[in-house]
DNA sequence: ACCCGTGTTTTACAGGTTCTTCACAGGCGA
DNA sequence: TCGCCTGTGAAGAACCTGTAAAACACGGGT
């Protein structure tokens, strides 16, 4: 079980909580978020969520994770306003944050 | 990682801290901060951290490292107030001291 | 086989940030 | 003082990100 400030995700059952409401969330989805709760606090590179998250060697055209960050964003800022979880790092990547 | 006085820098990371308190610093900032805190104490030359920063050859007219070393001292400035931590070497290039 | 619904990947473009270059003021050494 | 060097604000170029929408993939139902 991880946790980061209000989310929680169990990946083992395919489930990931907000203020302890389920979140409705894809494959992807999940799973890009584990990777960044996993991380919690820490800056990523998009290079290393890209290979976390798809497996796959990273091609800097590719704009997927941009895509389900935003996914993401949509979601976690429906089940939880007023907060900014994931920070942008500008030509770099992306960080999530537990706290405030 | 690498540390300078109270400077503490993890590239891999795409991290720097003043004081144990995040930079917040772009992509080059933090390339030419590395390089400096790397050297620290020496007295580097412009073509060496041009060199070393940009990854590509020297043009005696370019004022580029002139600019991010002045965008440096700002943010520095602004986070450990009253100390001189990068050296001007007048017709040779810069040096980084570290913390007093 | 076809359509449909869901999820994923790619594309396109607008908007934003950073980088480079220029210009000029001021500083430094001879 | 003169000539060269450095500090720095500003402007446009170059690059990066946010996001909607199109294209694609695939399984289930008919």
């Amino acid at each position: 079980m991880l946790q980061a400030g209000d989310v929680e995700v169990r990946p083992e059952e395919f489930v990931a909580l907000a203020d302890g409401r389920p979140l409705s969330l894809t494959v992807r989805e999940l799973s890009l978020l584990t990777a960044l709760v996993e991380r919690q606090g820490k800056i990523v590179a998009r290079e290393e969520l890209y290979r976390v998250v798809w497996n796959e060697p990273y091609r800097k055209s590719d704009r997927s994770v941009d895509v389900y960050v935003a996914k993401l964003r949509h979601k976690l800022g429906v089940a939880l306003p007023d907060r900014q979880l994931i920070h942008t790092h500008f030509g770099f990547g992306y960080r999530l944050d537990p706290g405030a």
